[in-house]
DNA sequence: ATTTATGTGTAACTTTAGGTACATATCGAG
DNA sequence: CTCGATATGTACCTAAAGTTACACATAAAT
């Protein structure tokens, strides 16, 4: 905490393995960094696109995805206040085409930093080093997981297990969402989405409202999230 | 090439990158460095181990996959010559229990280097971090491009870009799998596949023989891999 | 040549999910 | 209050994919 002030770097705080780093190389990094601000519903990276700058988040949350033509979307991941976006890295590293795209969900903070900074960064320091290859491992091991939800789970094993996050992430027993969000969060359509809520109403798990799922049994919730044809 | 004989690591021609690295800490690296050989079949990784050592493909192929209770399969990606094994760095970056598995497809040859010496190359070779960073940036790619097909293809045009990428690596007009195998690739079953190839061989793309696949007509295929529905 | 193991063909059926279409409901703005 | 925009409910239908069950074919093994 000392240290994010000591550099004169208030976002700091939000990477403590960062703020930890005193090496000169990352120090001097730092001084090359621009902070910026997003409104919600930015887009950050649409397909294909290439990027000059190295991003880490400091507040809100960029919904990472793919998209069909027909319009259907599925959630990769997300990367909130104190992550990076690895998007950025695997265009510049890879050299790749971005297959995915991204969007701002919140009115996001993020930091960013030139390119040859990056690599300076990258180069000399061995903190900032494990802190990027360590982000790049866990999206790796995020997206292979939902490639196995997507392949081997029921989609309504699925809905109900994002339901409970929300809930948990939420510390609440309600969030507003709309079915529609929850669709593209899952990869398939409203109308679908629609239906297995009103069956999870009717079991008793939820509740719901206009925008908003009410948790009435967590219990229910979660016998549902594991095993549904048993 | 000379490289490679200087070192006396003849496996080192199979990665041109890392055979031109001259850094010292990389040089001390390779001394750390045993050959090793897998028959086919042997089990790299299962779920949730562990490994002690950075490994690298220096022949032959490892299908790296996931699996579910009820048995099926799929493909994620494959590690071939020239590549490096991304599980065992997830592993040892991330700290995440791997949820992929991986085995060999056929005898493979790899390299093997203590996590120390690793850490050491990545310290202090720029060359060799680049190496390992764009590969892991790869894999995330094409993972995906998994997540993307899974959610967004029918499996008919799945599998007929499967077969077209299969003759092109072979390039042959004959592949030898057999409808077992393709199902593991694509995460259904065989029943579904034979069904699937039949129709191809029926519109006159493939010819069926035990255990093989004969190409007839590239066109044809595909035109099939493109637009199915159209 | 007989057996055994593996691979393939295919029919009948069920389940899961997507698509269309439209009714209704809720909220805000004016 | 009325209108328009957005959100939800639901019925009906289609299609895609998985399941089961069994016949048959081919290759390898003794």
């Amino acid at each position: 905490m000392s240290n994010a002030g000591s550099t004169g770097h208030k976002w700091l705080s939000v990477f403590p393995e960062l703020a930890a780093i005193q090496d000169d190389a990352w120090l001097e990094t730092l001084r090359a960094a621009r902070e910026m601000v997003m409104p919600a519903g930015t887009i950050v990276i649409r397909r294909g696109d290439a990027c000059q700058n190295f991003l880490m988040i400091t507040r809100g949350t960029v919904r990472v995805y793919e998209s069909s033509e027909s319009g259907r979307e599925i959630a990769l991941y997300r990367t909130g206040s104190g992550d990076i976006c690895i998007l950025t890295l695997s265009n510049l590293l890879a050299g790749t085409d971005y297959a995915a795209e991204a969007v701002t969900e919140d009115e996001v903070g993020v930091v960013m930093i030139p390119m040859p900074f990056f690599q300076n960064a990258m180069a000399r320091s061995e903190a900032f080093r494990n802190f990027i290859m360590a982000t790049l491992a866990r999206r790796l091991s995020d997206v292979m997981r939902v490639v196995e939800q997507v392949t081997f789970q029921r989609l309504d094993l699925r809905l109900a297990c994002l339901l409970g996050q929300l809930f948990e992430r939420n510390k609440s027993n309600a969030i507003s969402m709309t079915h529609e969000e929850l669709a593209r969060e899952l990869g398939t359509t409203r109308v679908v989405v629609s239906r297995m809520l009103k069956e999870f109403e009717n079991m008793g798990c939820i509740r719901l409202q206009r925008g908003q799922i009410e948790l009435l049994s967590p219990e229910a919730l979660a016998r549902l999230s594991r095993a549904e044809g048993e």
